[in-house]
RNA sequence: GUCCCCAUCGUCUAGAGGCCUAGGACACCAGCCUUUCACGUUGGUAACACGGGUUCGAAUCCCGUUGGGGACGCCA
């Protein structure tokens, strides 16, 4: 049997986390066994179904990599065939028109829940004359769901699952107005597009139950389920905004990189012994439904950002250079091709010291920014007039090097020594007069990329003009 | 309220009756490395929710308690 499987999100938001995992997981599961992956757009609900969410959903499968393998089923385009296999149901005696209002159903509950009963519907119509039908009310159509016994549900992921038929109800297929419910639409387009795995989140697990009934009602076949766990925030409760619930979008914005985001969702509520660092043919080969646990998993913002760091460290340079590019200028003006040079032969070091794009962008500005360049507080406070003079004779020092970062070094170090300083009393000055900050790569190597023009001219921006350099050292 | 599901370090998890003195990763703490910050490296703190069984033996199986989550729409 060829594995068929479906990620099918509404269209009514962003694609969030959750729903990334969901993706992730089917699309794996497809690529482990050789199957298909598809996406249906499950847009039946008109009022909050918007383009602006499709294209979304679209945006951030295609950041992750998730395209699907054929082009997307966009459910509401089915109604006529959701329509056509209720009144087949009707036909066969398996479903019925029910001229309950509204106000009905609600007194039905509130009586239910007063008498700590189910909250159904009791199938008054069920058995009744439509002969008896209200005038001038449009009816549903209601599933002839069985009474007696017990649903089971063979979960992959959560184990057999059992529920009492008297707790479900009589299910509404087709609305007053005609159009098809969720639970005929998911159903029908399941089986209508082959769909053999259906690997959703824990919350349609209740469903499940709904939809085997149906499966059964229309003689189909039902596909595997397998339920997974929900994603928590931190505190356990439900993820909410400000703790990761968020499109898939916000995560590329907060310089988050797709291989990173994938790793991370994969070890959420899943794992292949003490792997960590799962590369995408081995998460192909090993994913399996088997190994998906059973619990919640909370979600851990230090956990991604530390994943990601390690992927922006395994990223080439050159890419590297090409994400952060927009956000340099952005902040800070034009990158003209030297500058791009400079960030290129710098990005190794910096890139090692960055957890995401958004402090790789930051921690590179120096690298195009024209003199004089802007000094923090910290580099303000740190170039004092001695640590100035000091500058001076570096400068100076410099002038006669070679510019190459060893030799740089070495010309540093000897007068240190001769002034009796430590390394970092020369070195820091340095630093936050060539970057403006008191933290960066190796300064050394930072004044070879710089290129000398450039680095002996901060260097000037920020030393002490015309004083004594014998008065100035002391 | 009714039904369903879940329960190992702070977090993600390994663990499918003896390999467990419970392993790894993130986070945290300390040391080393070092011109800063990182990286790297060495070590450390830290968990089987509780109570009963079953068994020679239980983190692992069963029951209960507690705690958490989910579902109960003419939403999806």
């Amino acid at each position: 049997m060829t594995v068929v499987a479906r990620f099918a999100p509404s269209p009514t938001g962003f694609l969030h986390i959750g729903g990334a995992r969901t993706a992730l997981f089917n699309w794996l599961f497809a690529r482990h066994h050789r199957g298909k992956y598809l996406l249906r757009i499950e847009d039946t609900d008109r009022q909050r179904s918007t383009q602006a969410a499709i294209e979304a959903i679209f945006d951030g499968l295609h950041w992750l990599g998730l395209d699907p393998d054929e082009p997307p089923v966009f459910q509401f385009a089915r109604a006529g065939r959701h329509a056509e296999v209720a009144r087949d149901l009707l036909a066969k005696d398996r479903a019925y028109r029910c001229y309950a209002t509204p106000q009905e159903l609600d007194q039905m509950r509130a009586k239910a829940k007063a008498e700590g009963r189910p909250m159904r519907y009791d199938g008054r119509w069920r058995e009744r004359d439509p002969a008896e039908a209200p005038q001038g009310v449009p009816p549903v159509i209601r599933l002839k769901a069985p009474q007696q016994g017990e649903t089971l549900i063979e979960d992959r992921v959560q184990g057999p699952v059992t529920v009492a038929n008297e707790q479900l109800d009589d299910m509404v297929l087709l609305r007053a107005d005609g159009t098809p419910t969720y639970m005929l639409s998911v159903v029908v387009d399941d089986h209508d597009m082959g769909i053999t795995h259906v690997i959703r989140g824990d919350d349609h697990l209740t469903n499940a139950f709904r939809q085997a009934q149906l499966y059964n009602a229309c003689d189909w076949q039902m596909p595997i389920f397998a339920h997974i766990p929900l994603i928590h925030g931190p505190d356990g409760a439900k993820l909410s905004k400000r703790h990761g619930a968020l499109g898939v979008d916000a995560y590329r914005e907060m310089g988050y990189l797709p291989e990173a985001v994938r790793n991370y969702l994969l070890r959420l509520g899943w794992a292949h012994g003490d792997a960590e660092i799962i590369s995408t043919d081995e998460a192909i080969a090993w994913f399996d439904l088997d190994a998906i646990g059973r619990s919640p998993a909370r979600f851990d913002f230090a956990k991604l950002t530390s994943l990601n760091a390690h992927y922006l460290r395994e990223a080439t340079d050159e890419h590297l250079v090409s994400e952060i590019l927009p956000r340099l200028q952005a902040s800070a003006g034009p990158v003209d091709e030297m500058m791009r040079e400079r960030l290129l032969r710098g990005m190794a070091s910096l890139k090692a010291r960055a957890r995401t794009l958004l402090d790789l962008a930051q921690s590179a500005e120096f690298y195009i920014r024209k003199r004089p360049i802007p000094l923090s507080e910290k580099a303000t406070k740190l170039l004092d007039a001695e640590a100035r003079a000091r500058l001076a004779l570096l400068g100076a020092a410099f002038e006669r090097c070679q510019w190459h970062a060893a030799e740089l070094e070495v010309a540093a170090r000897e007068l240190a020594e001769a002034s009796g300083l430590k390394l970092g009393e020369v070195a820091q000055p340095l630093r936050a007069a060539v970057t403006g900050s008191t933290v960066s790569p190796p300064i050394f190597e930072v004044l070879e990329v710089l290129g000398r023009e450039e680095a002996l001219g901060r260097i000037r921006d920020s030393a002490t003009q015309g004083t004594s350099p014998i008065s100035a050292v002391q």
